[in-house]
DNA sequence: TTACTTGCAAACGGTTTGCATCGAG
DNA sequence: CTCGATGCAAACCGTTTGCAAGTAA
């Protein structure tokens, strides 16, 4: 799967039956990394997310957080997606171990993350339809949520 | 609305009636990029499509390349979306007036163009009971083609 | 001690922009 | 003649990487 969804992807750190697996130490970086990620409610870049660190005062690099963010992303414990520009974007994850959408506030961010079966359904036919397998795709919903559109 | 989805502006490059518009003048460089794109059947990235001008003997600066494509974009003339690097990628719409998906095989790019009333309204109606206003998607549906399947 | 981690700065790769020159109308 | 278009090189910007120093286990 070339991934083009939310990352769900549901590999583990490492299970202790796994062989040839790097130890993923929970150091003080990543715990602060992952704080950062739970004070929002919204989807952020790894640059904000890095200034947030910043400004609490944690002294984390930017590489670092980049590293991060890949790691959780890879874990499934934060979805990923990206903006119209191509930039990468976090939120912790909500549903980890079900597939689902996103409903992005253009404005401010707010994520609602939503399921639609039946989309799941039309997906597979139209790609048997076309005899095309190993299906994956991107689905994801931008609006002005309702706090916004009453603001404006 | 911030387009969130391929690409169907539909602004058109200057009405006749339009006060403040530039003219946009048909060059030979905006000709040849639009064989080049002409020319293939599935989506390209702009330095592909450079490439392939190029070995043409056409000599067109990347940057115009950029900007035509762009152009082209906003026209609803081509379709753009983004691979999972966040790269954009080009492709001459099929159906430049109607609202649709694509289906691109991940291994060779061929892609056939998809509509989903289903999906469209499921859309509304998900926007809708969450109160958001003003709503656009992203629907990509990715998987390898029948010709791709059969040859591996 | 042995890996894995981190920080920093440099490298990257796609895309955009400033500016002098070119060319369509 | 004018104003948009082009080419080139430099600037941008998000992200990745090499490497020496730090730190869990």
């Amino acid at each position: 799967m070339t991934s083009t969804e939310p990352t769900h992807g549901h590999r583990h750190g490492s299970g202790p039956g796994d062989p040839a697996a790097p130890t993923v130490r929970p150091t003080k970086q990543r715990r602060a990394v992952a704080e950062a990620l739970a004070s929002f409610e919204d989807f952020r870049s790894a640059q904000d997310i890095h200034v947030q660190l910043t400004q609490r005062g944690e002294k984390v690099g930017l590489a670092t957080v980049y590293r991060t963010l890949q790691l959780l992303s890879d874990s499934g414990e934060v979805d990923m997606l990206r903006n119209e520009d191509g930039e990468a974007l976090y939120r912790r994850c909500g549903m980890p171990s079900r597939h689902h959408h996103h409903l992005v506030c253009r404005q401010c961010g707010a994520t609602v993350e939503v399921e639609g079966p039946a989309v799941e359904r039309w997906t597979r036919s139209i790609a048997a339809e076309h005899g095309y397998d190993d299906i994956s795709h991107t689905l994801e919903l931008f609006g002005v949520c309702p706090r916004c559109v009453s603001s404006r």
